[in-house]
DNA sequence: TTTTTTTATTGAACAGGTTCATAATTGAAC
DNA sequence: GTTCAATTATGAACCTGTTCAATAAAAAAA
């Protein structure tokens, strides 16, 4: 008889109450981890707030580190759509290495105490639901990465010595370590983060003239180049 | 009167009891972790094995965590000494390398599960008498690996591109994401790990000929050397 | 509509780490 | 020895994440 909504079809009224449900936990979960940190935040409250039974949010979440990712990954995952998108061989290596870290970085400095808890937790994070997206989010950002490497073969810009997979996996690494040193400051500062980042990729590709070379120029280091050894000196 | 024991001076009734407490809680613990595993020991269990009260183990170790890490400090510290003195100009960088990294994977493997906790614990550790040790701990073996590249260099058989120190930091981040990778599997196995980790550092210094050769040729892999480029084949 | 079945929600009860007021022990002063 | 202060030990009580038997709500069947 009447006009159908866009997807109306299989939208019972119990679909529709646990999303709505689903919706309100992690909104107050996400306010008062913010407000008042992981630790401090005791499940009733949550529950409260969210207006829903303490036992509800057990059925959304395997536990309470469980509801925390159930709201980093939804932050997460719409980062790494945003860096995809935004990776393009109209830029150069380091622009495009540079953008996917800002993204990242803006995100984990956001609330330092809560990423230095999501990075604890994701080490052997591998049972649940929540951990598989959160696994499949960082290998999609390791393929990034690699993609990005590939386009810059592509572009000519980098001739690196191994895969571009492996040098993504490389690049990331060293992301994972700079980003942990940086979250173990108080207040972490973007442009700081940044710096030492590019350093760290820079004194990592040392030994790769065709990759280090731009980032020896962006970094405004001294680059010397002989058979055996290159070295960069800070100035 | 009497003579004294080498040592009894500063040595009351007092202290000895609490020596002996300490002890008995450590024992007491590290039987229950291995036996039952962290997370289904009690720390009533380990009252009672230790043969003290309850709250007696929250005067000697802050929280559970922290009397993990009790335990795991005294080990982690004396494999770093034993590790230490192995170390010697005599061997190669490829033995001094092996020789330090199999003394850890040993110790890690042996608990697995426990270790994935040590290790995912250790990550923004930082508050705390037993974070410190262990912090100092981490921090030594780094250093004793730079010490591995210096003796290596004084031997003529490494030419590294960066500073000793940074080389080393390099190996023990390669180390770090290794033994977690190796550690996620249920069942360890310790020769898997060693090769994998060789494969690992020599993939990593891919572009240093001077160190990659040993590795090499110690890994059984091929080696082509060009002026820009170089690959490892497997056989 | 009424009945029945299936699914979702709930909070009282449980569990186990941690606290803290109290008690026991030791060393010092007399 | 007795007294007193300082240190150390203790476990009952507390706190908070988690479970689960009971209940309510929605869908399906009658």
């Amino acid at each position: 008889m009447a006009m159908l909504d866009p997807a109306p079809r299989p939208m019972g009224q119990r679909e529709r109450n646990k999303l709505d449900k689903l919706r309100r936990i992690k909104d107050a979960a996400r306010e008062l981890f913010v407000e008042k940190g992981f630790d401090d935040t005791m499940t009733r409250e949550i529950a409260i707030r969210a207006d829903v039974g303490l036992g509800t949010i057990f059925v959304y979440a395997a536990n309470k580190r469980d509801l925390l990712f159930l709201i980093v990954n939804d932050e997460l995952e719409n980062i790494a759509k945003e860096a995809g998108a935004s990776v393009t061989e109209k830029a150069s290596l380091l622009e495009n290495l540079l953008d996917v870290s800002r993204r990242h970085y803006e995100f984990f400095g956001r609330q330092p105490a809560l990423s230095r808890l999501v990075l604890r937790e994701m080490v052997f994070y591998d049972s649940g639901a929540q951990a598989g997206r959160f696994q499949a989010t960082r290998e999609g950002l390791i393929d990034l990465l690699g993609k990005v490497v590939t386009l810059a073969v592509a572009q000519k810009s980098a001739s690196p010595n191994d895969t571009p997979e492996f040098v993504g996996w490389t690049i990331f690494c060293i992301f994972q370590v700079e980003l942990r040193r940086w979250l173990s400051h108080d207040a972490p500062d973007l442009r700081e983060g940044m710096v030492a980042l590019q350093r760290a990729r820079a004194r990592g590709f040392n030994q790769s003239a065709l990759i280090a070379q731009p980032f020896a120029r962006a970094l405004g280091l001294s680059f010397s180049e002989d058979l055996l050894g290159q070295t960069f000196c800070r100035r």
